[in-house]
DNA sequence: CGACACGATGTCAACGCTAACAGTATGGAA
DNA sequence: TTCCATACTGTTAGCGTTGACATCGTGTCG
């Protein structure tokens, strides 16, 4: 019973076989089509012209052996793997949902230009990057979540790398980041504009600060700048993503400065009991207090009420890691020096019900 | 400025890099340790045996060359790829960080094996899963978060692969899920042996039993049938996992069956208004309320009162998974036929501060 | 003392593809 | 007419490993 499927499978001729059951080869379109193996790999690798009626031949040899090109064959001779690497991130207590969005992302936009993604843990440690590198396997690699000292920038060598998040010292690399300082400032100038003047900005838990964490310190910086800029009063709590931990700074906050009026919350953790112990301290959002996020949409939309939050785009980091290691290898490719870029995307303010003007 | 990293490291030597700046190839290490090339290759796949004295001396020439083998060529030459590729979700409305996790413990255990894991969205379609088999780039497959009537399993062709989660019709396959009936049965027992009598499974939204979601239909199986042994009296109410949602069904509840002393939650989204909503309602929790959740552990701890829950093994899933498609793998090399693995891992139960006696 | 097994190593032909090099027409310019 | 550019297409030598086959001592047994 158990042996029905595959049996079913082999006694049929599947598409990218042949008859003595090996999978279609070069030589073997090159046959069906009547033209050399060159003329085949050049058709389909559009690196030369190839006449109108031959291209159709070859096409329909392809498409009639469900052909497809050996990886390893393909890598030897080519000299490229065709195969990018994506280094997860160190820690897993960042919102993981983003950084599954963002390998997605990864790998939707690699497959466009030609890539196939292969997933490296940290586990490994410094050696999994070394040995891609070494073996050939990957042609360059997108670290994940990048922080400000990362340990793994040092074992990079001379592989073509792109980084998402900022480190430090980004000399002589590529980086793609959400501008965490735009995004704090775009809260502070929300808040302004609907008339608070008392803001608590809600942060993450004390240890993010104290390990320099670039996101959580940069939000900040921006918040600060711009809240100061639009003369607004305000009061930094970092906060445990916890109930209590929420509990405690919501308290503070309402007996150190009881006319607050604006929240701005950045660690995911606090946002549900916030709005809990608002609604049970006798506060209405947003009629009594205007609270806004900084978070994926998925997180604001799933609220009660809906969060106006500000938020980054795990796609286009993605997206902009993957172009640039790819125009990163194909610069070295051609004998010239890679070019560093260092994007920051600007975060959007979607506005929905969870800020009014006071 | 920019440069300055990778003059850097072009200066000096790096491992794995002969003067004329290529990589160190298997014939420069046979050079250096005075043996033939494929001395070197059983060396290091130990296929065959080698003395003592000349294992040493390949083994000091690979470390001083820093050598890799590469592997599109190994890859040729072998015809294995040493590949598996991890076919991500379908749906991203499931509980993200478990998938993270399983991920991670994919590629951790594969490289245990040799394998390196790449990664396969749902974008480029069926056709996705063709070419990797095609193109010889990956030995096996492991399918994430399989459905029902996935369809993914009609593309799988003769392709070696191990599904997370149980399918309509298994057979020819290899499978682990979580034993999310003994899990339900566990919240059952659970809330039995402490007292309770009247109890209410707050679930999934109505969306999910109606597209016939595995887990969510075989959870409330083995949670029914085990609380009719028990003699408990139960309500099912689905839910969707917002604050709106879950005060709805909890309202409901309350009124349908006043005394109900036990709730068990499967929708992540509902625990915390869950918690919020029974504190308002001046409900203590375990009190006067017991509440069993059925999510990871990271969940379950990050809630004040700590859920007591039920929770699979990601990493076990994971791990057995690669058990899996490997074990297929090498049967269908030694021209064996694949054995067709079902395996259910049993849930734990984990006792924490919302459950207590009645 | 020859035969033979056995352990240790070497030789070399694939593996399937790419790309440099080398044609072969065809048409226009000299 | 000859020459050359243009537009295609074919030939072939690798790419770096693996593994079947061959070789060579050494020790053992009849």
């Amino acid at each position: 019973m158990a042996t029905e499927r595959s049996e079913g499978a082999q006694s049929t001729q599947r598409p990218g076989r042949r008859p003595d059951g090996g999978l279609a080869t070069i030589a073997d379109v090159a046959k069906a089509a009547g033209v050399s193996p060159s003329t085949v790999s050049y058709t389909l690798s559009r690196k030369r012209p190839v006449s109108a009626e031959t291209r159709r031949r070859v096409e329909q040899a392809v498409a009639a052996l469900g052909y497809h090109p050996n990886a390893g064959a393909r890598a030897l001779a080519g000299r490229r793997s065709h195969i990018l690497a994506l280094a997860v991130p160190l820690r897993t207590d960042v919102y993981v949902p983003v950084m599954m969005d963002i390998a997605t992302s990864v790998a939707v936009a690699a497959r466009k230009q030609g890539y196939d993604v292969l997933l490296i843990t940290n586990d490994e440690g410094p050696d999994g990057i070394r040995r891609l590198a070494a073996s050939g396997l990957a042609e360059g690699v997108i670290l994940m979540d990048v922080e400000l000292d990362d340990r793994r920038i040092p074992t990079l060598g001379d592989l073509q790398a792109a980084l998402i998040g900022m480190p430090r010292d980004p000399r002589g690399l590529s980086c793609v980041d959400n501008d965490f300082q735009a995004a704090g400032a775009l809260c502070a100038d929300h808040l302004a504009d609907l008339g608070h003047r008392e803001i608590a900005f809600i942060g993450y838990a004390p240890g993010t600060y104290q390990r320099h964490a670039g996101y959580a310190e940069r939000t900040l910086a921006g918040f600060a700048a711009r809240a100061k800029e639009r003369g607004l009063r305000f009061l930094h709590r970092p906060c445990e993503g916890t109930y209590e931990g929420t509990a405690g700074a919501l308290g503070r906050i309402l007996s150190d400065r009881p006319d607050t009026t604006g929240f701005v919350v950045q660690n995911e953790g606090a946002i549900g009991p916030l709005l809990s112990l608002l609604r049970t301290s006798g506060r209405t959002v947003p009629e009594d207090a205007s609270v806004i996020a900084l978070c994926p949409e998925r997180v604001a939309e799933q609220y009660t009420p809906a969060l106006t939050a500000v938020t980054g785009s795990a796609t286009e980091l993605g997206r902009i890691a993957v172009e640039q290691v790819v125009s990163r290898i194909s610069a070295s490719a051609r004998g010239e020096q890679p070019a560093n870029e260092l994007v920051l995307l600007t975060p959007a303010l979607t506005i929905r019900e969870s800020t009014g003007p006071i």
